[in-house]
DNA sequence: TCTGGGGTCCTAGGACCC
DNA sequence: TCTGGGGTCCTAGGACCC
C-alpha cells in the first residue's frame, strides 16, 4: 500500500514576507495580486478580519477594522526562491518529492521505517527552523486523500498541522463531515451539479454509483472517486512533465488607447516569455495574442476583445517572437477602445535542440548568440536591462506594484544587512 | 483610478478522408 | 425506390487547479 504525503506552507507569500520582516511576525498580513488588485494571500489573522480570498484591495483597505493589516505587492521571484528552499529540506530528507505548486510537495512516505506521526511533525519543525515556512502536513493512501487530510490538517488547530487519513474508519469519520466541494478536483460547478443529486458530503459522494459519477462529472470525476475510495490512479511523478505552453499576460497599470503603447506593452510580454523559453531550453512552435477591454467598466459599445494564433518556424528568438506578435496584434488592433489586458502565448513547445531548418529565413547562429548575450547580461545585472527597442522606454502602462518588498534572496542589492556591535 | 496570472486536462464539434 | 458510416485530427471553450 502507498502512503502519499502532502505538505504545504501556511498562507505561503506571507509567510515568505514574514520571514523577513519581523515587524509583521504577529500582524495580520495580505500579499496582493498583480496590479496590487485584489487579496490573493492571507495570515489566519488576516482571515479572521474578514478579508476575503480575491477581495478587491482598493475597497478592503479603507475598511476601519484592517487599520493593523500590513500588506505587500507580490514578490514573484521572492517566492519561487522559498519554494526552492522548502523543497531543498523535503529532498533531503524524503526518499521522493514531487513539487505540485510553489507552495506545495507530494511526498512518498511508502514503507518509511519510522513513525509516520513523528517524523511528519519532525518534517515540519524542520522546514520551519531552516527555511522559515510553517506548513501543515496530511497523509493517506492516494493523493486525493493527502489532499483532504492536509485541508484537515490545516482547519483544526487541535491536529497540530497533522493529520493521518491511512486509517479506514477514521477516515469515514471525517468524509462525513467534510463537504463535497473541499475536495481537490470537485470544483463549484461540479458541487453544484452533485448537490441538485442529493450529495453533499465526501461520505455521499463514495458511495454513488460509478456510472452516475461519469454522467455527471466525466472520467475525471470517476477518478476522484476512485482516489477517494482508496484506489490510487494519480502516482507521484519523478521527473516534472515537459512543459506544454508558456504565457505572459497582464493587466496594465492604466488603460491604454494608443497603438503606440499597445505594440510597446505586447512587443516586452514576447521578450518575457521568449526568456522563459530559453530558460527552459525549448522552442516554441505556435504563438497567439489577444488584448481585451475591461468587461467590468466598459459599456456594451466600448467592449472589445480579440485573440489570434499562427504557427511559425520554431524558435525562441526573442526578435522573432516579437516581430510575429506584433504581426498578431496588428490584426486584431481597433482604435477608439481603452484596453486594459493583454497577452502573448506561445504553445507547441518542444526542447530546442538545434535542427538546422533547410529554408531557415533566418541566420540561428546569429540570433543565438545575441540571445545569449543578452540573457548574459540581464543575468548579471538585473532583468530588463538589455532588452528591444521596440518594448519602449517610458513603459509607464505597467502594472502597479507600489507595495513591492525587497528581492530579500535574488538581487544582491536587496540582501539583508546585519550589524552587529 | 481601482477586481491577477499561469497552468493542465477533457469534451464537443467541425473538417476531412475513404 | 434508394442520399452512409466511421475514422482521425484539430481547435475552442469549459472546468479546474494554485
Amino acid at each position: 500500500m502507498p502512503v502519499f504525503g502532502l505538505i504545504d506552507g501556511n498562507s505561503f507569500y506571507c509567510s515568505c514576507q514574514r520571514a523577513f520582516d519581523a515587524s509583521v511576525r504577529n500582524s495580520p498580513v495580505v500579499v496582493l495580486s498583480n496590479n496590487d488588485g485584489c487579496a490573493i494571500a492571507r495570515t489566519a489573522e488576516a482571515k479572521q478580519l474578514g478579508i476575503k480570498m480575491g477581495e478587491p484591495w482598493h475597497l478592503a483597505c479603507r475598511r476601519p477594522a484592517l487599520q493593523g493589516v500590513r500588506w505587500y505587492s507580490s514578490n514573484y521571484p521572492l517566492y519561487a526562491d522559498m519554494s526552492r528552499r522548502m523543497f531543498q529540506v523535503l529532498e533531503y530528507r524524503v526518499p521522493r518529492v514531487e513539487p505540485y505548486s510553489i507552495d506545495e510537495m507530494f511526498l512518498d512516505l511508502t514503507a518509511l521505517p519510522y513513525d509516520l506521526a513523528t517524523f511528519c511533525a519532525d518534517l515540519r519543525r524542520d522546514v520551519l527552523e531552516i527555511s522559515k515556512i510553517p506548513t501543515c502536513i496530511g497523509w493517506g493512501p492516494t493523493k486525493t486523500i493527502a489532499k483532504v487530510a492536509n485541508r484537515i490538517a490545516k482547519a483544526d488547530p487541535a491536529l497540530q498541522g497533522l493529520c493521518d487519513l491511512n486509517d479506514t474508519a477514521l477516515r469515514h469519520d471525517w468524509y462525513r463531515r467534510t463537504d463535497i466541494e473541499d475536495v481537490w478536483g470537485i470544483g463549484h460547478k461540479g458541487a453544484e451539479r452533485l448537490r441538485r443529486a442529493g450529495i453533499h458530503t465526501i461520505a455521499d459522494f463514495v458511495e454513488m454509483d460509478t456510472r452516475a459519477v461519469r454522467n455527471l462529472l466525466t472520467v475525471v470525476g470517476a477518478r476522484v472517486q476512485a482516489e477517494l475510495q482508496g484506489q490510487s490512479c494519480l502516482p507521484l511523478a519523478d521527473l516534472a512533465a515537459p512543459r506544454q505552453g508558456l504565457a505572459c499576460t497582464r493587466t496594465f497599470g492604466r488603460p491604454i488607447d494608443n497603438w503606440s503603447d499597445l505594440r510597446e506593452a505586447v512587443a516586452s510580454y514576447a521578450t518575457t516569455v521568449a526568456a522563459k523559453l530559453r530558460r527552459d531550453r525549448l522552442h516554441a512552435g505556435s504563438i497567439s495574442v489577444f488584448i481585451r477591454t475591461n468587461p467590468r467598466t466598459s459599456t456594451e459599445a466600448g467592449w472589445y476583445a480579440n485573440q489570434q494564433s499562427i504557427s511559425i518556424e520554431p524558435t525562441n528568438d526573442t526578435m522573432a517572437l516579437i516581430a510575429a506578435s506584433l504581426r498578431l496584434l496588428r490584426k486584431i488592433w481597433k482604435p477608439g477602445y481603452r484596453y486594459f489586458k493583454a497577452g502573448v502565448i506561445l504553445d507547441a513547445l518542444a526542447p530546442a535542440a538545434r535542427q538546422g531548418a533547410l529554408f531557415s529565413t533566418r541566420d540561428p547562429q546569429r540570433a543565438e548568440s545575441v540571445m545569449a548575450a543578452m540573457d548574459a547580461l540581464n543575468a548579471r545585472f538585473g532583468r530588463g536591462t538589455v532588452r528591444p527597442l521596440a518594448t519602449g522606454t517610458r513603459q509607464d502602462w505597467r502594472p502597479r506594484q507600489a507595495f513591492l518588498s525587497p528581492a530579500y534572496t535574488t538581487r544582491f542589492e536587496d540582501i539583508m544587512q546585519v550589524h552587529a556591535w
